[in-house]
DNA sequence: TTGAAAGCGCTAACAG
DNA sequence: CTGTTAGCGCTTTCAA
C-alpha cells in the first residue's frame, strides 16, 4: 500500500543523482555499467515504475502515445470488431487506447472527447452520433487528429472511413425485386443516424427504379432494440396483406426480424439484412446479408489516423469500403 | 495547428494571474463575476482546454480517474459485453477506461498492465491469461487495485468475479445423460485456461458420476478457432461410431460445432454449449446452452474495484455468479 | 560519465 | 477576492 517511489527515492537508495536514475530508466548507454547495476538494484528493491504522465509533461511537443476511441455501443459485435482492429493497429505503434460508448448520445460523445483530449490523446477515432460536430473544431485546431468511422459527422470535414451504404441497400432490395418480391417491408433505426438515412434512401431508390410504390405501413423507422424490431416484424405478418420480404437496415433489426418471423410454424418471410452476423447461414431459411468488414473499417481508420499523427497534412480523405451481398438461398 | 494554450496564456490575455484562471477553470466561486467573465472570454478566445495530466501530477494522492481493462479478445462478443459493462460503471463514477486485448498472451498482458500502470491508473480489471500472475504483486504493492474476471489468476490472491464453470458443465452434461446420451463428445480450447480446465473437469465429473467411461477419441482439446472446432466436429461424425451429442466448452466451440454438424441433410447431433449466443434458439434444432451474463460479470467486477479504490481493505473476495442452463428442445 | 539547475502545466498553501 | 511561492515527477540543458 506504499505510494509509488520516485526517481528521487531510487537515487537516494543507489547513492547517485536523480539524473543518473533517469538515464538508466530510459536505457541510455552513457552510464557506467557498475553504476547502472546499482541503480537497477535500487529500482527492483523499491519496485520503482516510471511515471509516464509526468514524463509526457516535460517532453513537450512529444506524442502521448495514446488514442481515444468513441464507438456507439461497445457491446454490439460490429463496434467491438471495429474497436478490436483499432487497438491492434495501435498496439503495433506502441499506442494505448482510451475507449468509450456514446450510446448514440451526442452529449455523451462530447464528454468522452473532452475527457480524452484533456488527457492529451494524439488522435481520436470516432463513430459520430447524430447532430452537429462543429464542437470538434476546437480540438482539431489544438492539433488533435480525428478520423470518423462508419458515419459521416455533421458539420465537419475530416478524414473518414465509411461503406457505400446506399449502393449496398439498392443491391439488396433490387435482389429481392428480382426474386419477384413486391411487398418489401423496411425495419430501421432512427433516421437521424447517417447510415440509417443512406440505407433507407437506397431502399426507396431501388423500389422507385422499378416503379414499386412505397407503402408507409410497411415501413418502420425508429426501432432501437432487437425486441422492438421483433415486435414490429411480428406485427407486419399479422396484417391482412403481409409483406413477402423484409429489408432490415442493420444487424440488430435483422436479428429482431428473425425473432419475430422465424419459428412458430409460420411460412417464413424472406429477410435481407445489412451487416453479416454469426450463423446467418445456419438458419432455415438462411438469411441473405450485406456484409461489411468492421475490422477493415477500424484498421483503415487507425492507419489513416497514424498518418495524420505522423504529420500528413493533405486535404481530408474519405475512404469508401465496399459491401458484399452474401446471397444465401 | 497551434499548440495547446496554457493557463499562463489565458492569464496574460485576461490580464489576471494564473491562479485566477485556475480558479475559474475549476469552478471555484471565490472569483468576482466580472473577473471570471473576462477569464472565460480569454478561454474561449484561445480555445483553452485544461491539461488533466498536469493537473493529476500536482494533485498528489488523488485518483487519476482512469481504469485499465485487459480482456482476452475484444472482438469476442462475450468480452465486448463485459467491457461495455465495465465502461458503463466507470462512466457513472466519472472514470475513463484504457482498454487492451491480451489475445491469451501473458507477455502481451504484462505489457498492457505495465503501460496502464505507467499512466497511473487507479485500478485494473483483468481477464487473466494462462500463466503466473505474480508479476502483478509489484503493482498491488504500489497501490493499484486489481480485480480479476472470468478466470482465476495463477499465483495471485485478489478479488475476482467468476462463474461456477464446473458446476455448470456438470449440469449440462448430466442433462445430456438424462436424455439418454452416452457417447458425448467434448470440444474445448487449450487447457491452460482456467475456465477450460474447470469445464472439462465438470464434463468428466458428470460422466464419472454415471459410470460412463471417458473415450479419448471423442475428446478434442486445444481448439482455438471456430474453424478448428468445425473441422473437429465434422471429423467426429465421420467416425464409425459417432457421438450422439457434443458438449462445447465455449461459444466459439459451439458455433464451430454448429458449422460442422448442422446442414447438409445429416441428422443433426445434439449440441450443448457453454455461453449463450444470439439466435441459438432459432437454429433447428435449437441449441441448449449454459448462459452466463457477461454484463453482470463486468459490472460486478467494476463495482468491486471501485469499492477498493474507495478504501475497502477487507480480505480478497471471490464472487461466484451462477450459470443458467437454457434448455432448448 | 555524472550532476545541478530550470521548468513542463498545474494546484496547495499561504499571504495580502 | 486575488496573487505569490513552492513543487508534483520527470526531462532538457548545461556545467563539471
Amino acid at each position: 500500500m506504499s505510494q509509488h517511489p520516485t526517481m528521487r527515492d531510487v537515487a537516494a537508495v543507489a547513492g547517485v543523482s536523480l539524473m543518473t536514475v533517469s538515464r538508466v530508466v530510459n536505457g541510455e548507454s552513457t552510464v557506467q555499467p557498475e553504476t547502472a547495476a546499482r541503480v537497477e538494484r535500487a529500482i527492483r528493491q523499491l519496485g520503482y515504475q516510471r511515471n509516464d504522465t509526468a514524463r509526457q509533461l516535460r517532453r513537450k511537443g512529444q506524442a502521448t502515445q495514446t488514442l481515444g476511441l468513441v464507438v456507439d455501443d461497445l457491446a454490439n459485435p460490429f463496434f467491438a470488431a471495429l474497436a478490436s482492429a483499432v487497438e491492434d493497429v495501435a498496439r503495433q505503434r506502441q499506442y494505448i487506447v482510451l475507449i468509450g460508448s456514446s450510446n448514440s448520445d451526442l452529449q455523451r460523445e462530447r464528454e468522452l472527447v473532452a475527457a480524452f483530449c484533456a488527457r492529451r490523446v494524439d488522435g481520436l477515432v470516432i463513430v459520430p452520433a447524430a447532430g452537429s460536430h462543429r464542437f470538434l473544431r476546437e480540438y482539431l485546431a489544438a492539433g488533435t487528429k480525428v478520423v470518423c468511422v462508419d458515419r459521416r459527422a455533421d458539420g465537419l470535414d475530416t478524414d473518414r472511413v465509411v461503406v457505400d451504404n446506399r449502393q449496398g441497400a439498392v443491391a439488396a432490395v433490387s435482389r429481392l425485386l428480382d426474386d419477384g418480391h413486391e411487398r418489401i417491408a423496411y425495419l430501421g433505426d432512427h433516421r437521424d443516424i447517417w447510415t440509417v438515412q443512406e440505407r433507407y434512401a437506397g431502399y426507396a431508390q431501388a423500389l422507385a427504379a422499378r416503379g414499386v410504390p412505397l407503402v408507409p405501413s410497411l415501413i418502420k423507422h425508429g426501432l432501437k432494440t432487437r425486441q422492438e424490431a421483433a415486435a414490429a416484424a411480428a406485427a407486419l405478418v399479422r396484417r391482412r396483406l403481409p409483406p413477402t420480404a423484409v429489408f432490415a437496415s442493420n444487424d440488430v433489426m435483422t436479428v429482431g426480424a428473425v425473432d419475430g418471423l422465424y419459428g412458430g410454424g409460420r411460412p417464413p418471410i424472406t429477410i435481407v439484412g445489412f451487416d453479416d452476423f454469426a450463423l446467418a447461414d445456419k438458419l432455415s431459411p438462411p438469411v441473405t446479408v450485406l456484409a461489411q468488414d468492421p475490422a477493415a473499417i477500424g484498421a483503415t481508420a487507425a492507419q489513416l489516423l497514424f498518418s495524420r499523427i505522423s504529420g500528413d497534412t493533405s486535404p481530408p480523405r474519405e475512404v469508401v469500403l465496399a459491401t458484399r451481398l452474401v446471397v444465401r438461398a
